[in-house]
DNA sequence: CTTGCATTTCGACAGCTATCTAATTAGATA
DNA sequence: TATCTAATTAGATAGCTGTCGAAATGCAAG
């Protein structure tokens, strides 16, 4: 199944695999017929199917030598829902909660219902709440990409830059030759509560 | 506005697009700022935008010497609209119909309410009647190139390729040198009504 | 008019990928 | 088993495009 929508997007972003989906959306096809009406040659289609498949567009069934493929309408209908709101859900499945953590008062105020970042607190302690929020994106251990950093961050704020930089001169994240990754409680920099 | 859902797609199958479209979801962002948060420099955002705002994706408003971007939330909802029937638009606009036409009752058999040939009569007689409605398809004077003719055919019934052959075979459709036009009625050898 | 800043345009380069031919796999049939 | 056919895989090439630095445009403020 699509794992991302980037990955639909591209799947559908070529003229012979829009073309491919259209005919099948008239029924069941074979390679051999596909190449015919698109004037393509077999391996052609063969790698273009390939890549259908990849993201659950279409199947295949054999029946002897010969494949029929056609269209999962299902996936295409479950897809084109995500179009409407994109990366929400990503964001939406890190809210704060968890209702004893004493950082969860300033986090009602300044996280919104799809976890998203409203604005960045000013003031020491509730940007500490903030900052101990974020990093929870991180695990020990695991170095990440600036462009991974920037990304996770993204999920919540679209101000990853600012963001990004606080987290390090706090001494949450740690950088070197471009690679960061998460430091131990016992070395953070930031105020507010423990 | 998106001519096609192939340039939408096109437009939407790039990460640093699709993550600009994430951007914009909170808000209005000025082009150093989607620089900063994508990593990469403002030329290349400025690219991509262009991108985006031919489809209608994002628009821009001036203030001073920056430009604020947004998402047009209208557009982006017709779009994902678009995705669920895809082709059957261009189909059904060329629905037979006429009533006075002689070949009504012949094509009132053979094709859908998509405007989609249920399958290619054998004989000659409701043959003619299928490739007289086939042929409106493609207008006196002008070439097309073997692409579209596919592409016009295919609008109605897979198997362009057979269609193809049978059009020019019947001398409704003449080709030279990759390229086709529409002969006049005069010399078509077709069976049945005139 | 000159200076400064945000953005866009231009030109070049690198990486990706759609396509092809040739070779391989796999199923059906004799 | 040998053979034929449908499809896929492998390898090579050509075209497209995302990215950048440099230059140009356009607006604002002295």
């Amino acid at each position: 199944m699509t794992e991302t929508l980037l990955e639909f997007f591209k799947a559908m972003a070529h003229e012979s695999r829009l073309r491919i989906v259209g005919l099948l959306a008239g029924g069941e096809r074979s390679v051999q017929e596909l190449a015919a009406a698109l004037d393509l040659k077999e391996p052609t289609v063969s790698h273009h199917l390939a890549i259908l498949k990849a993201q659950g567009i279409v199947t295949a069934r054999a029946e002897g030598t010969t494949r029929w493929h056609a269209l999962d309408r299902d996936a295409l209908a479950a897809l084109s829902k995500r179009v409407l709101q994109p990366q929400a859900e990503k964001a939406a499945a890190r809210l704060p909660r968890k209702a004893r953590d004493p950082d969860a008062e300033v986090l009602k105020n300044f996280v919104d219902a799809q976890g998203r970042l409203k604005s960045i607190p000013a003031s020491g302690k509730k940007r500490g709440a903030v900052l101990r929020w974020l990093i929870r994106d991180f695990e020990g251990g695991k170095r990440y990409a600036e462009a991974e950093v920037n990304e996770a961050i993204q999920a919540h704020h679209w101000d990853s830059a600012t963001l990004r930089r606080e987290l390090v001169g706090h001494r949450m994240l740690a950088r070197k030759d471009r690679l960061y990754w998460r430091l131990p409680e016992a070395e953070w920099r930031v105020g507010g509560e423990a």
